[in-house]
DNA sequence: GAACTATACGGAGACACTCTCCGTTTTGCA
DNA sequence: TGCAAAACGGAGAGTGTCTCCGTATAGTTC
């Protein structure tokens, strides 16, 4: 790549994000990332040929925090709720860390040709390793896409309606004595 | 009402309610009701001044259901956890009956001056009288509003995934298992 | 039943958004 | 320095929501 093509990309990149976290996914047209990018819609679009695929560029990093959160999680000690209840936390505030990102990413978690396969792939593979963790502490059967569907809809209600932390903490509290073995 | 208009406006809520419920709020656009109505989009825009008022319309009917299917669930016999369960389950089926309804609704769950504030005082009502029955079957200091999140949640996920019924089943199942006092 | 007025109709179009085409400019290499 | 390939960026096509306003119609009054 060019190195102009190169700067480009960096500066839409790095613009769109933090338009993106403030604003949701809807709030931000094309045209907005492109003017506060200096350059013309042309350039955006061929750097990202949809809005999409533009967001899923700004949630790159992203994958990296998922994966050091699952391994503090394994980590801890204490009973396999608590250590459940963290990670379900930390999990749902990643996803509601950008505006749009927990109902986009859920919904994409069945469907390999999605832009965001890559983070679910991501996220499936984290809840796996939480599930081998706790290994029978949980309810017999639970599977990856469970838990990730369940956090991922508590977390895409958490931020659709901008609720507080404790609002989710609650919610998260029923799902993981719901996941917990009885 | 003069009986034209009256006529115009039963005629755009049939029709719209027989598009949204196939193709989904979003891949409808207000010109295809107004050309399926056969009126112009001055009329269309008249009645409805926003196509969110005109989604309210259309699940007009829809509160009933909701109060016919928690009478129902109150006269069950049985253990909690199955009556609970059971009105969980119908309940997430009509939140799922028209596509996109679900995350609509449940978004607008805490927001008074919301088009769909009528539809979430019948639910939070329903789930409220859920609770008063099940009482101290349930984990303790539980509200109307959790559940009506948790399950509106679970029904978005499973609408914008277009999930089969099983998924549902198993990812209520865990919600009604948290729910219950343990 | 004719005239009149308030009401409703409907199409042209303003505005916003996503995305494309193509003439112009810039880059990096020979 | 010259040149070909790559990248740029703006005009605009296509689609969507929603508005304005001249025209048509319903319902009332005589």
């Amino acid at each position: 790549m060019r190195a102009d093509a190169q700067r480009n990309r960096d500066r839409i990149v790095e613009v769109a994000r933090a338009l993106f976290r403030v604003k949701g996914f809807e709030a931000v047209s094309m045209d907005e990332v492109a003017k506060a990018a200096e350059v013309g819609p042309g350039t955006l679009y061929r750097h990202f040929a949809t809005k999409e695929s533009l967001y899923d560029a700004v949630l790159e990093a992203w994958a990296d925090k998922v994966n050091t959160a699952v391994d503090r999680a394994l980590t801890l000690d204490g009973p396999a709720r608590e250590r459940l209840l963290s990670w379900l936390t930390d999990y749902a505030a990643m996803l509601t860390e950008h505006k749009g990102a927990a109902a986009r990413i859920t919904a994409a978690l069945g469907d390999p040709g999605s832009p965001f396969a890559a983070k679910c792939r991501t996220y499936l593979g984290a809840n796996q390793r939480m599930i081998e963790a706790l290994d029978s502490a949980l309810r017999p059967g639970v599977e990856a896409i469970q838990i990730s569907r369940l956090v991922g809809g508590v977390a895409a209600v958490v931020d659709n309606s901008e609720l507080p932390a404790d609002a989710a903490a609650s919610m998260l509290a029923v799902v993981a004595d719901g996941l917990i073995a009885s």
